[in-house]
DNA sequence: AGCTGTGGCAGGGAGG
DNA sequence: CCTCCCTGCCAC
């Protein structure tokens, strides 16, 4: 692999620049004095711009200065494809300021790509990247991870200064893994021979679950302290902090990733959150859970809970180095689960590989638009200021427990909607958007064909791997449209999208109804219903879906998606199903949130489970055994206390207080009592204190790890409360008098589920405000059926 | 620099 | 009690 022009400014002692052929340049440099030559892969990002518009753009880019034919242009170089950005952008800022140069919201920044058309073409075809060609088996990669030893385990937050490193786990996919131990070692022993080992093995990705969270900063942070240069790039130099906003000397800003000169850090953690967005089927991003999930745990895996990693090294070692490894195996799973679809990803957009790993849907996106642009030689607009005003439309018809149930979904409604109706941002001129997202759909079938055709499985998993990719990119163009500083944004196209999306749903709706189905809940793109009473059976379902299809315009497709023997049915975007492998999945904020207390979840899943099965009598044993739990203090502080995340930085929060632009809250209060050194974007779990339930939470919290199980002080009043709370989300489910029985300890005369029922109700449409009210009647379809020709025909 | 969107629910503080 | 406003979390 090639590395002359990877890093972060490499390039700074190049004199120039030759193109030999389409994939190769030669590059002189300087060095001590001396011109050296050598060829390279041919970088992409090279382009010419005029003076005028990379005035005040640091000079370390300008490389050349040319004569051009009516002003003197720059050869410029960009080292990263993030460079080129930043120059774009300056320069639209630059030339938006010569008002006599301004032409409406449009600039005539001409930014020309050095010989751009073969290049371009090649690139289109081959793709770019550092790893060009090559697939995902090929590329070598190292996983990495840290365990530390504190003597007291804190859950809100495992970092304290007195922490280590005791081991440090390694391995790559050339079948080899090591333990670098700490005890015949010690610490800077370790670290130091960590860099050696990087060193030696030259991995081009280095790979780790939260190794931007905690591994990575840790190991930083050590090094400092032992005085090691973990200088690991390629080019001998240390990684580099990302950051949200440029480091400034008074305040450092949270630490998004890390990066490296010649190599690639990818974090699993990212991954799976950016799987979990999508999928929404994960309960932790836990490795131990994750690999569970994905089935790929061991079954000799060792599992040692965070609060014994100290025990154990000064106990059984060998068992944590056990544990160790089984880390770093399920890592090693879990990348090349996830990663794949990223890596073909760098082969498409043209991105660096750690970056597309990293970073948002919309980077990519502009990163097509931006490169088609740069190869027609046409200009680009700059963000168009303003707001996008509608979403998604979202619905409850019907509260209950309800039988029988389908779910039907339009199939990728906001990608079909742009396709359908060649949504074009308004200033995209060269009207690449609908064009490029036509391609990627096709390009998808294809991958998608290909996967099916193909023999090998390492050739069907990549392809497996770009159709997802392609994926990723199809999913975003929506996203981009309402993206306020993307260049091509436009917030009224967005608005189309989406009131295109609604229209199309109250027209599925409607169709439900005319057939007699009852339709109990829809969000955005789908709806559960009740069929029709002649509509039985599955494949009677999958047909009535299919007429429901046959009414849309051509290129929408609803999708019949499941059958659920019940429903639980509870407010908008909060509900419960039962499907029929009697497997419950519960839907909804209300009803699921992580920030509610853990023995809250459980009570209301086990409410919902009771009442899908219409079991009145174990709703109420499970109300009064809660209580009795709760009177005994028989729940641990694990169950009840809240975590929630602090999204601010403690001073950012003070400092809001300060100025009255916010209330007090007892997670930040908690973390500024305790002095816990906790930070932006971490979690704080705490529990209430007190004597009766109405205390006001910011004076009376305490950080959980206080809390003794031998002097319980927990407040059994606002706990008692709290489950009233919850059983209240079930009133609307019974009348009064049967809702009191139930959620009531006192049965002198002992509880009978006999009389009593679970209410089904119809919920009153909510009062609409007058200018609604004049297009109420209207099936809004007009705005996409011009003529009604393109509906298809029924058949 | 690095950041996709809107809609909806719950819980808390503050003030009436 | 109520309403208003904020934050956090979730559905899509």
């Amino acid at each position: 692999m090639n590395i002359l022009l990877h890093g972060h400014n490499p390039l700074e002692y190049v004199v120039a620049v030759h193109q030999v052929n389409d994939t190769t340049v030669r590059v002189y440099r300087r060095e001590n004095g001396k011109i050296s030559q050598s060829d390279a892969e041919f970088f992409p990002f090279m382009f010419i711009a005029s003076e005028h518009y990379l005035e005040g753009y640091p000079k370390k880019h300008w490389i050349k200065k040319l004569e051009g034919n009516n002003y003197y242009q720059y050869l410029a170089v960009f080292p990263r494809w993030s460079d080129l950005w930043d120059a774009v952008r300056h320069a639209l800022r630059t030339y938006n300021k010569s008002a006599q140069k301004r032409i409406d919201n449009y600039t005539e920044a001409e930014f020309i790509l050095l010989r751009a058309d073969p290049v371009s073409q090649y690139l289109m075809q081959s793709g770019i990247t550092y790893f060009k060609n090559m697939a995902f088996n090929d590329v070598h990669r190292f996983q990495l991870d840290i365990e530390t030893y504190s003597k007291e385990y804190k859950f809100s937050n495992p970092r304290k200064t007195e922490d280590r490193i005791i081991l440090i786990t390694v391995s790559d996919n050339r079948g080899w893994e090591e333990i670098i131990d700490g005890k015949k070692l010690g610490e800077q022993e370790m670290l130091t021979k960590l860099v050696f080992l990087i060193l030696e093995k030259d991995p081009d990705v280095i790979e780790g679950h939260n190794i931007f969270g905690f591994d990575l900063p840790y190991i930083l942070k050590r090094c400092e302290l032992h005085g090691v240069e973990f200088a690991i790039g390629r080019d001998g130099s240390n990684p580099r902090t990302i950051t949200a906003r440029p480091a400034s000397s008074d305040q450092d800003s949270a630490i998004l990733a890390y990066d490296v000169n010649g190599r690639n850090f990818v974090d699993t953690l990212l991954l799976v959150q950016t799987y979990d967005f999508s999928a929404r089927t994960l309960e932790s991003f836990g490795l131990k859970y994750l690999a569970q999930h994905f089935g790929f745990a061991s079954e000799k895996r060792v599992y040692i809970p965070g609060n014994k990693i100290s025990w154990h090294w000064d106990n059984d070692s060998a068992k944590l180095r056990d544990y160790a490894l089984d880390d770093i195996r399920e890592t090693r799973m879990l990348s090349e689960h996830l990663s794949p679809s990223y890596f073909y990803l760098a082969q498409v957009c043209g991105l660096p590989y750690s970056f597309l790993s990293r970073s948002g849907s919309t980077a990519k996106i502009e990163s097509l638009l931006l490169r088609e642009y740069l190869r027609q030689k046409h200009s680009v607009p700059k963000p168009t200021p303003g707001v996008q005003t509608t979403g998604g439309y979202s619905d409850i018809f019907v509260t209950g427990v309800l039988s029988d149930i389908i779910h039907a979904d339009v199939e990728s409604l906001y990608p079909s909607i742009i396709v359908s109706k060649s949504i074009t941002p308004r200033y995209d001129e060269l009207k690449i958007f609908p064009t490029l997202l036509k391609d990627l759909l096709t390009m998808r079938l294809e991958a998608k064909r290909a996967m099916r055709e193909a023999r090998e499985p390492l050739s069907r998993s990549k392809f497996d791997a770009l159709q997802s990719s392609y994926k990723i990119l199809i999913n975003s163009f929506y996203g981009y449209l309402g993206y306020n500083r993307g260049l091509f944004s436009d917030f009224e196209q967005a608005d189309v999208v989406t009131t295109t999306g609604q229209a199309l749903l109250r027209h599925i709706m409607k169709q439900v109804e005319v057939y007699n189905g009852t339709v109990i809940e829809v969000d955005t793109d789908g709806l559960y219903f009740v069929p029709p009473d002649n509509v039985k059976g599955e494949q009677q379902e999958t047909a009535f879906v299919t007429r429901l299809s046959n009414s849309l315009p051509e290129g929408i497709t609803l999708a019949y998606s499941g059958r659920y023997s019940k429903m639980l049915s509870y407010k908008k975007k909060n509900y419960a199903l039962l499907d029929n492998a009697d497997r419950i999945t519960i839907k909804g904020s209300s009803l699921t949130a992580r920030s509610l207390e853990r023995f809250i979840r459980q009570y209301l899943r086990q409410c919902i489970e009771c009442l899908l099965h219409e079991n009145l009598a174990g709703l109420h044993s499970l109300y009064v055994s809660y209580v009795n739990e709760i009177r005994n203090h028989g729940i641990d502080v694990y169950d009840f206390c809240r975590t929630e995340n602090l999204r601010d930085p403690i001073e950012v929060y003070t400092a809001e207080i300060a100025a009255g632009k916010r209330k007090p809250a007892a997670a930040y209060e908690v973390v500024k009592r305790a002095g816990i050194p906790v930070r932006q974007g971490e979690s704080i779990s705490y529990y209430v204190t007190g004597s009766h339930p109405g205390v006001k939470l910011i004076d009376n919290s305490k950080p959980a790890e206080e809390w003794d199980r031998n002097f319980p002080d927990e407040n059994v009043g606002y706990y008692l409360s709290r489950l009233d709370d919850a059983s209240e989300k079930f009133e609307v489910f019974f009348v009064p008098e049967d809702f009191k029985k139930i959620f009531s300890v006192d049965d002198l005369f002992g509880f009978s589920h006999q009389g009593i029922s679970i209410l089904r109700r119809v919920v009153e449409p909510e009062r609409l405000t007058t200018s609604e009210t004049n297009d109420d009647e209207k099936d809004g379809f007009g705005i996409w059926l011009d003529n009604p020709d393109n509906e298809k025909t029924s058949e």
